[in-house]
DNA sequence: GATGAATGAGGCTTCATTCAT
DNA sequence: CATGAATGAAGCCTCATTCAT
């Protein structure tokens, strides 16, 4: 036992929570809150439980610390594109999708996203934390955009508010997607690039051949 | 007690499950798979947890029971719908996203879609279930839908595995939206009509004041 | 394991929380209130631990049961004594005393009180409901029997407030006593009687040889 | 820095433990002896929870230590105020009572007592150590001033070993009070300064009237 | 000397499932 | 058929103690 090659830990202490964070990211996006165990997330990320809480008042500090180190800098980002977008609004709409796709759609971070909308309802001090550090925040850039391009003519004069969810929707339900039915093989594989040029087109042009026989 | 010689009334088997269906349904529905608990199902429907077991082998059978007895008829009446439907596709297509929006996604069942997008990944065989008796068929319908449009020559070409996708997608989101933070009064309601009026406005019409400068 | 002669339960179901209500009696005057694990409970009473939350909500629960069920009976009794009583005050005195160490001091309840004394200020809520349902009752029984002993005559015009706490604190030390050092054998053993004999003598009778003297 | 040449102050090895022994005895007397942590005692004496470990081999030796500096003192005065007193018996009675009462139970040392009455049963070597080093001394104390007045005939023939209990169970009493009920506002206030007086004068006169009455 | 990160056994509570009656 | 008492594995969290630095 003495003399041992390897002492029982050895790591830096200010890496430990990044460690912790990474593995409680993981598990959450794999299990989703409730069924994520404290014991796994330490287990992960190399310590015994009792470290967790060295970082971590409980489960929920843990969470919202994901969700700060992880969702809400992208967020910030987002908001610096649009604000410092000097081209089109088509084409500032397309890099936002797009962009949003890259940064958190197409990587792990879609799964608290999912997550969220999965457990809202059964842990409410989460999903008001998450509600006011991510939700309206991601709403309100949104519709400047839209806003912008309505200003500009570029858009029709449409209510930002329904174009805002229906815009979102397609993308949330894209990263729900991803981690729901998608995981488990049950259903046929959805390309997100594809469905994502989809979209965008039928957007912008609509899906009637011609727009003006939309009488109904 | 065992050797009575004939009962005066002969239950059909399936009777009494009713009331433990539709307690399942109800609770399924307020708090999601994994955190229902069967002493509660059973409370609500008046009966013992035993009880509970002579009908369901586990929690499971009664999910799977909720989901036929509830969801999968419906499905079966938009296929008549679509089969027997004889005027314009933009109608048609009005009709069953509307009709949708009527018979399931503002019913409580709306709860069952939200809860297999939440929880499809940790139980893989519920998801297999589900997504063999509902979303395939949910989806065969749709495709059915679009391509008769394209054949008419009432919808442009596009491609409708695609075009489903972004169809359901906003449906499956309203749903997920009012089991999700709406209900714990943490975002600004959202009106369901109101956003399937845009939903469909934007579908036909698209976003662009003049869609022939839609150049990207 | 078919056949076998004993199965795995047996009791009555109305036994069931008496039989956990003395085992939790048994170990919380064994060990105090913190100390008591409620596996150790529900072991004791030959059950399992899940068994113990079919019929206590949570270790509160549990011990408030104890003390309804122990200790707040007694209580009634012994109001029903004072109130009932025909003798002299000195004899009322001596029979409350001595009944108050017959029904509680030297039984095992004595360890809910000395339970009481020890861990009131760590548990709040249990101080509380403790202090409502035995003390205020004790003090206004002891109240009493005092002013009805000076309104004859019997009894010098003490304060009975203070006359309550003087008379209290023996008996309750005395129940302190047998469950905090003589039960580790550090202390010489008290005889509880002559214990109660020379404080009822002092009580009555005065230290001093000849009161007259006690000037100072 | 460890092959430092020579530290400039030379600290007592017992120097430093006096800001642990000052935090460990208030979070002893706040809390108790199972209830304190010992990172809060560290945290409480601005250092780490590993120094404490430099200075006390484990929790047990530090309450120990916290007795011996804080507890034991005080015994040694009283012995000496005994021994050396000249005045009348009923003076010295009031005299060590009434110091009792300023040393130790109206401070926070009383603390200590209501602890050891409260958890001694749960840790047999430290309520050992606390019968050895501070009980029996205070009990061989208080025998020894009765004695001492039985011989001088001021006091009665009683008998001194439960004379001893009488007279320490109120001063014990008040000091449990002091940290049990009267700390969760659930109980009347009791001023002990009234109720010392209530007591000796009980103690030296009796409750009786005419004591000649006391036949019972 | 001093640090503080790490440990892991242990305690409270929950809940799907079983089974004697 | 129906009951509901019982189980026990599992999850969250605490805290005395250890030990590499």
């Amino acid at each position: 036992m003495p003399h041992d090659s390897k002492p029982r830990w050895e790591r830096r202490k200010d890496a430990r929570p990044q460690e912790l964070l990474a593995a409680a990211l993981d598990l959450f996006v794999e299990r989703g809150y409730a069924a994520t165990r404290l014991d796994d997330v330490a287990a992960r990320a190399g310590v015994s439980k009792g470290t967790l809480y060295l970082y971590f008042t409980n489960k929920e500090d843990l969470f919202k610390a994901v969700v700060r180190e992880n969702v809400v800098p992208v967020i910030g980002e987002a908001e610096s594109i649009i604000d410092g977008h000097e081209g089109s609004s088509p084409e500032l709409l397309r890099e936002i999708i797009l962009g949003w796709w890259e940064r958190i759609g197409n990587t792990k971070l879609s799964g608290i996203t999912k997550l969220m909308m999965a457990e809202s309802g059964n842990f409410p001090e989460v999903a008001q934390f998450y509600h006011d550090e991510v939700i309206s925040r991601g709403n309100a850039m949104i519709k400047r955009m839209l806003e912008r391009g309505i200003k500009s003519g570029e858009f029709r004069q449409v209510d930002v508010e329904q174009a805002n969810n229906v815009i979102c929707a397609p993308m949330i339900m894209l990263m729900m997607w991803k981690h729901s039915f998608s995981t488990c093989r049950a259903s046929d594989p959805i390309s997100p690039e594809d469905y994502l040029e989809s979209f965008i087109d039928l957007l912008l042009n609509g899906l009637l051949r011609d727009p003006s026989s939309a009488a109904n």
